[in-house]
DNA sequence: GTAGGGTTAG
């Protein structure tokens, strides 16, 4: 015998004859004839042997092939059958389509062990050849094969199938009915599963747990109400795989309560809560309100000894993470002996979700130190983090380092970098990425199309936003408002207004976010009548109800418009209280035009709202500087100190020769930054020269001499649009990204350096995009 | 031989 630390034979071909001469003989007899020979040993092997090892059926397998011995259908199916025990099945289902006979017998039952086994997709290679061969297939194999092409989505063998079903007259089996309902349900082919469902005469407890999982999971709280219902009268009760069904069917489509009320039905019809129902039952609590819940339910799992289970676990990490009780999340993180991948997902999704960027990191690298075998969903998670939390170059640096390591991003990854791509324009690498999608065949993805569309609208291409929306194959909602906020973004309300109608005419009813987007893009275009007009037209024509962003808006309308008393009536008149956006608002267009008493009313709101955000007193210390009030510039430079409040320091990004330049106002690290303001100093001459003297009207006037300079030419768009001029080709066009709004010096330096230099300069802010050309600005000066 | 679970997406 061989020992079994002898190294097996690479391939069958590798087998020699001669390595049969350490396998036991019978009785000493040697037959004289080669073929007898072998024939006599595979006998020994394969039919005395009680259980022939891996490498003795490998021994075999290169015997038959060598002496020609394959004809011998009993023999092949013995091997066949000793790979599958051996769980070979690459091994097996190769030698079973090599056989010149091949019997129905042994495509079921090898069919049958790989719908168990690891290796599942083989059973489709097998199918196609069985059905071309016209060979008859287990009626028991059946159920197990459609469960195959379900899951594996192999929407055309499974109809096959169920067209053999029905020649053979199986149709009838209640298994192969459940499992052909099964089917048509993974497949999404939702008429054709009901089909299935209304010919059974008496549908099982298994097909009404199947229906009625999809039919909760769909949102469809009356159908599923009237389903069980039916079910019930006809005399079935609802097991615990039923209740459970129904419980993860309303958690996922977003009906906690009704998941609450099956949880209680499911009591008081005696079922007990398994561990598949508490992880079923989590992720039906969604917010800070419904934590009760989850802590009752984590109680009774530590009660059940459920939270060794990853599944529970997991569900308890993401219910904490989305209830934002994150010291008991990480709590039941640590405390697990045992972590799977998705436990450490659910980690990093959840401290990424709380805007723990810095733990989320640091938990990762943790993770592949110790050699987790992180997937695309950990990477993907860890990429989500970053871009959520204004680290995009990080996000950026994550998603080279994924694929440089080999994990493949799939077509959740991309949606969860473009906004990363799209914070600071980097649209190199935003095509870069479009690039990938093409090639990985994900262009017909709904969700990778609109986050390109709105990657392309926020790097200042809105043709090419455009474009993307119309080569998308189907759209939705969140298409349609990508290219809406694209609009508003570049101020277009003539094609914005298109597009609403066109969604009309399509009928694509619009949400709530479409009508942000229409009356932002109104607030940049000015066009006051027209934004009173979508207000009005939200509530009474499409029945949404204004929400706090919707009134955000109303209020930049009417007083970038210059009609602020208005604007404030507008939030004094509002349902709810103003939070800090409707304040900034009008904060914001105070500065603008110069209103001190408003401004200072805006002021006072934010500061109880948001006490430690620096732009709210820079602002209102900038209204009070360019009306020359100097005692309330330097109380409320008193207050910000005596609070600890800094200024968020100005940053601004430019991609030059596929590289992303980050400059950071008064920082001046940048190796080139001796030039850029060598550069930016001699423009400042030039302006002096042709009277374009800068206003200092915008900048924090009582500041020390050498902040003063800083001012002049620190401002990070300003380093940014030098870096530019300093790098690139003459008449090459420039795009800048800020974190901050444009002030005003910069914008009236833009306009000379336009002209000056010959340049076009695409400046986006946090509000909008600004187009400098040849000494003016697309937004008219109404910034 | 058929039905139920956790992690990434505006």
């Amino acid at each position: 015998m061989p020992s079994p630390a002898r190294s097996l034979p690479r391939s069958i071909a590798e087998v020699d004859s001669s390595d049969l001469s350490g396998l036991p003989t019978q009785g000493g007899r040697h037959a004289h004839h080669p073929m007898q020979r072998h024939a006599v040993h595979l006998h020994q092997l394969l039919h005395l042997h009680p259980f022939p090892s891996l490498f003795q059926t490998q021994l075999a397998h290169g015997q038959i092939l060598k002496s020609g011995l394959a004809a011998e259908a009993c023999t092949a199916t013995k091997i066949l059958s000793l790979y599958a025990n051996h769980c070979r099945f690459p091994e097996a289902t190769a030698l079973l389509l090599s056989l010149p006979d091949q019997d129905s017998s042994s495509f079921s039952s090898l069919i049958s062990s790989l719908s168990r086994s690891p290796f599942p997709s083989l059973v489709l290679s097998l199918l196609p050849r069985m059905l071309a061969l016209s060979l008859h297939l287990d009626p028991l194999v059946l159920p197990s094969t459609l469960k195959v092409c379900a899951s594996l989505g192999s929407e055309s063998t499974g109809r096959k199938l169920h067209a053999i079903a029905i020649t053979s007259d199986l149709a009838a089996d209640t298994f192969i009915q459940s499992s052909l309902l099964h089917f048509y349900l993974k497949c999404k082919a939702k008429t054709d599963a009901r089909k299935v469902f209304d010919r059974m005469p008496h549908p099982s407890v298994v097909a009404y747990s199947a229906i009625l999982a999809d039919t909760a999971a769909r949102g469809d709280v009356c159908g599923t109400k009237n389903m069980l219902e039916q079910m019930q009268r006809s005399g079935i009760e609802p097991n615990t795989i039923t209740w459970n069904g129904l419980i993860a069917g309303f958690s996922r489509s977003g009906h906690p309560h009704e998941a609450a009320s099956m949880l209680q039905r499911m009591h008081l019809a005696g079922c007990v809560l398994d561990k598949i129902g508490v992880s079923s039952a989590l992720p039906a609590v969604g917010d800070e309100e419904d934590a009760r819940a989850g802590l009752q339910i984590h109680g009774y799992s530590i009660k059940c000894g459920f939270e060794e289970d990853e599944c529970v676990s997991s569900a308890l990490i993401d219910m904490y993470g989305k209830c934002r009780i994150t010291e008991e999340m990480i709590k039941v993180f640590d405390e697990m002996r045992h972590r799977d991948i998705g436990t450490c997902n659910a980690l990093v999704a959840g401290l990424a979700r709380n805007g723990l960027v810095g733990e989320a990191l640091m938990r990762f690298k943790r993770f592949q130190k110790e050699s987790v075998e992180l997937n695309v969903v950990s990477w993907t998670s860890i990429v989500a983090c970053c871009a959520q939390n204004g680290r995009d170059m990080e996000a950026l640096e994550l998603f080279r380092e994924m694929q440089e390591i080999g994990v493949r991003p799939n077509s959740v990854t991309i949606p969860c970098l473009l906004p990363a791509c799209a914070n600071i324009a980097a649209l190199v690498q935003g095509k870069s990425a479009h690039g990938f999608t093409i090639r990985a065949g994900m262009s017909a993805d709904v969700y990778v199309g609109s986050a390109l569309i709105d990657m392309y609208g926020k790097c200042g291409k809105i043709k090419d936003a455009r474009k993307m929306f119309d080569r998308m194959p189907s759209r939705n909602i969140v298409s349609w408002n990508a290219m809406l906020g694209g609009y508003a973004m570049h101020g277009r309300a003539k094609e914005a207004m298109e597009m609403f109608s066109m969604m009309e005419k399509r009928r694509q009813q619009p949400d709530s976010i479409s009508f942000t987007c229409m009356l932002s893009c109104f607030s940049q275009a000015g066009l006051t009548d027209e934004g009173r007009r979508f207000f009005h037209k939200m509530k009474t024509e499409h029945g949404i109800a204004a929400r706090m962003e919707h009134y955000a808006c109303m209020v930049s309308l009417l007083s970038r418009a210059g009609k602020l008393d208005e604007a404030y009536q507008f939030v004094k008149g509002m349902p709810f209280d103003p939070d800090s956006c409707v304040w900034g608002a009008l904060l914001s267009a105070c500065r603008v035009h110069g209103n001190v008493k408003l401004g200072e009313i805006a002021a006072e709101n934010l500061f109880q709202l948001e006490p430690l955000n620096a732009g709210n007193y820079v602002l209102l210390s900038n209204i009070y500087a360019a009306k020359g009030m100097w005692e309330g510039v330097d109380r409320v430079r008193k207050e910000m100190k005596r609070l600890g409040v800094r200024k968020n320091p100005g940053c601004s990004w430019i991609e030059i020769e596929n590289k992303i330049h980050m400059l950071v106002a008064g920082d001046k690290s940048h190796a080139e930054m001796e030039k850029i303001v060598q550069r930016l100093e001699k423009i400042g001459v030039e302006m002096k020269r042709l009277g374009f003297l800068p206003s200092s009207w915008f900048a924090l006037q009582d500041v020390e001499e050498q902040d003063k300079e800083q001012m002049l030419c620190g401002h990070s768009e300003k380093l940014a649009v030098g870096l530019g001029l300093i790098s690139t080709r003459r008449g090459s066009p420039l795009r800048v990204t800020k974190n901050l709004r444009i002030c005003g010096d910069c914008h009236a330096a833009m306009k000379f350096i336009s002209r000056f230099e010959e340049r076009e300069i695409l400046v986006r802010d946090t509000n909008r995009f600004h187009l400098f050309r040849d000494g003016e600005c697309s937004c008219g000066d109404f910034w």
